[in-house]
DNA sequence: TTGACATCTCTACAAATGTCAAGCAAGGTC
DNA sequence: GACCTTGCTTGACATTTGTAGAGATGTCAA
């Protein structure tokens, strides 16, 4: 079965972007990457890592002295997760408001607004088949 | 100036979604309002209650032996300190793909897709002007 | 073989979060 | 006046999250 819903702190998403983007990889080569953002040393994410492979977030596989990461999850799975948290808790699982709330604050360009239009007119076609 | 960005554990959504719907409120009520839904107990929810007045999230007010409280967040700029949340970690601020995504996980139905299409339309307009 | 590096392992600790029980105070009741 | 009820206060403890130092170990070059 696929994860009952996924949930990343703050931190978590940090690293796990940046493995998405280098995987497989390891430890000191996220620790460098993030370093400039983060300032964290190699000790905090190697800790953040492997929590987040206890979790199930990441896998890790041991090559000679080297321990490579990879994701277990993937973006999509973990956008979802984030996007259906806000929509439950402070949308109480209404899509309507949420997307309101969304153009009521950020100002959005005309070429974002003809973006999602089309994308609404695509999904119509779709699901009227 | 305005609360930074608003961020509320699940808990704490919890409570003050309670707190909305009765405010002014007494902790017993909340608790007892809650108690089917989370079986919390009377202390739980007034420890609760007491850390988010410490966090600025709700006030206390003294009335005889009676504590009142009421929000100081509005559900708005919770809602919104939830979405930007997602937008920021999960879509690196990217609108459109979020959106996508929404429209791709749920199954909306027609008269959803209707509303939300009227929702840009009216967008569209008022940024014409 | 002896460093010099790179990496790992272990351990620790503070703060935030989730959870609550036990005892105390004040107001009404018989 | 003794008691019950209702709500309050205090303190406590486990777990999760954020952060990291110190020392062990493996690898390769000279």
């Amino acid at each position: 079965m696929p994860k009952p819903s996924i949930e990343l702190t703050e931190s978590e998403w940090t690293i796990i972007k940046a493995v998405w983007d280098h995987e497989p990889c390891a430890a000191p080569a996220i620790q460098e990457k993030l370093h400039k953002q983060t300032a964290w040393t190699y000790s905090t994410v190697r800790t953040f890592m492997d929590r987040m492979v206890v979790k199930g977030l990441l896998a890790a596989e041991k090559v000679r002295n080297l321990t490579l990461y990879r994701s277990v999850v993937t973006r999509e799975q973990a956008q979802r997760g984030e996007l259906f948290y806000a929509l439950k808790h402070a949308f109480n699982g209404a899509l309507t408001p949420m997307v309101q709330c969304l153009l009521d604050t950020r100002s959005l360009s005309a070429d974002e607004l003809e973006k999602l239009e089309s994308l609404i007119k695509a999904k119509k076609k779709s699901a009227r088949k």
